[in-house]
DNA sequence: ATGGCAGGAAGCTCCTGA
């Protein structure tokens, strides 16, 4: 099974690099944030038509998450049960008996500011759930766009960036709390490239000359992380005509 | 000197992203 995730940064500009990319990549489970539409113009006939079973969970301009399969969805979620959240950032599904969290984490705009303590309080209650999610569903993938650069080797420059939002101490406590609910960073059980990033900021070339961050993740529970054959970035993706700021990150597992 | 680029909604400029 191929699991992966992709921040497309407006699902309406990236639909033809989405489809052109499953015919080629294959993979079994799409993770998709920040979609930027309703639901009700969702362009899920396309992806339908492409082989994927798809739900979404989306609002006009802003956020917006989906999840794609090539296996019938169970046990369809949106949002954090008991979290009231007008924002559509989480979706939960259950395919062939795995869970898998699709999440876009709040940015948090900049360190002491409001959206900086939502983004604290939502991984507050991220975190809670998903450890009742992993009680019922030992077979656990949560993948998305946590914004939190887990590690000083997560960024180009720790230096220029030391405090800042996406990789400030609370945030990465905060990461550190969803590990320690007995999940795993799927990346970093291999061994990878210098400078592996999955977010370059369009402004001042800032792919070409390799300043990004890793902020993008596959997390698999302990029942799951042992079947993990690959984790990689499929970097490419950013250097396409009119790209993603992100890039996706592709996992693959033992398993049906 | 907080710029720079991209997307969306609105409307001929702004907010947000990370």
């Amino acid at each position: 099974m191929k699991l992966a995730t992709w921040n497309v940064n407006s699902l309406k500009v990236r639909l033809p690099q989405l489809l052109e990319w499953l015919g080629r990549e294959q993979p079994d489970v799409v993770c998709l944030q920040e979609t930027k539409m309703e639901d009700a113009v969702f362009p899920a006939a396309e992806i339908r038509a492409a082989g994927y079973e798809v739900v979404f969970s989306g609002q006009r301009t802003y956020n917006g998450v989906a999840v794609l399969s090539t296996a019938p969805l169970e046990e369809v979620t949106a949002g954090i049960p008991g979290f009231a959240d007008e924002q559509k950032r989480v979706l939960a599904v259950t395919r062939n008996g795995v869970r898998v969290v699709c999440a876009y984490v709040p940015n948090g705009q900049s360190v002491g500011s409001d959206k900086y303590e939502y983004k604290l309080r939502w991984l507050a209650a991220f975190r809670h759930w998903l450890g009742s999610e992993l009680a019922y569903h030992p077979r656990l993938a949560v993948l998305g766009d946590y914004n939190i650069a887990p590690a000083d080797a997560d960024v180009h420059d720790p230096k220029a960036w030391e405090g800042q939002v996406l990789v400030s101490d609370a945030e990465r406590e905060a990461f550190r709390g969803l590990l320690a609910l007995g999940l795993k960073d799927s990346f970093r059980q291999f061994d990878q490239p210098p400078a592996a990033f999955t977010w370059w900021d369009y402004r001042m070339n800032a792919f070409r000359r390799k300043m990004g961050l890793r902020i993008d993740h596959i997390l698999l529970s302990d029942a799951l992380s042992p079947l993990c054959q690959s984790c990689r970035v499929d970097t490419p993706m950013r250097a396409l005509e009119r790209p993603s700021d992100h890039a996706p990150v592709v996992a693959e597992l033992a398993l049906d």
